[in-house]
DNA sequence: TTAGTTGTTCGTAAAAATACGAATTATTGG
DNA sequence: CCAATAATTCGTATTTTTACGAACAACTAA
């Protein structure tokens, strides 16, 4: 595993910040997160049909999203809807406003 | 030029916040800029002497941040000196506010 | 059951990110 | 000039990210 970022080298802080930041660090997933804030839950194929990138490449960066925290989603046949994790959400939110107050 | 983020998709915003978001998408990048928000200006050496990756891994993480537009740095021999370019530094923090505003 | 819709998984390829050490540049001090 | 200091550049290895299409799974509706 040489050659990875080594995150227990760091602060907790450092760590988690740099988690959320780099989950944002991709315009899909930004403009993902936008369309999750302003209509509340979205499918896949929604969010799809708006993204310059295929099904799949969308399916990808919603794990990524998934895997920090900021989105989760639930079954609701025929689709799955996906929505903020207003949780990790509030928590994101509060360590960038930290990180930028001064 | 395959498989590489096409930034041109997005819109200016998206684009705009994903490479700030992208450029504190490491931990030591992180480390990098709060000790410059604490101390207004470092060396490269006083962080690389902070931080737990090899003096050039430094100059790596430094380049990211100056080409994300976050940092600058001026020459004071014998050394250079590392400081937040504070214009792009409070557009980073306007993006980042307005993105998490709900 | 069959066909259609929805979304994921898988394999793969290309590119970028991460990290290091060795060598290099540039400047300063003796 | 020569040695020391400060930091970068370069080459390289490894890992991760990005992207796509094909195949697959799951569920619905006819």
């Amino acid at each position: 595993m040489a050659h990875a970022i080594d995150y227990e080298k760091y602060t907790a802080q450092e760590q988690q910040l740099a988690v959320f930041a780099k989950a944002l660090g991709h315009p899909a997933r930004v403009a993902i997160l936008q369309k999750l804030t302003e209509f509340d839950s979205c499918c896949h194929g929604s969010l799809a049909s708006e993204l310059p990138i295929a099904p799949s490449s969308v399916t990808q960066h919603l794990k990524a999203l998934k895997n920090a925290g900021l989105i989760q989603g639930r079954i609701e046949p025929p689709q799955i809807k996906y929505c903020i994790n207003k949780e990790n959400w509030e928590k994101a939110k509060l360590h960038f406003s930290a990180f930028f107050k001064d």
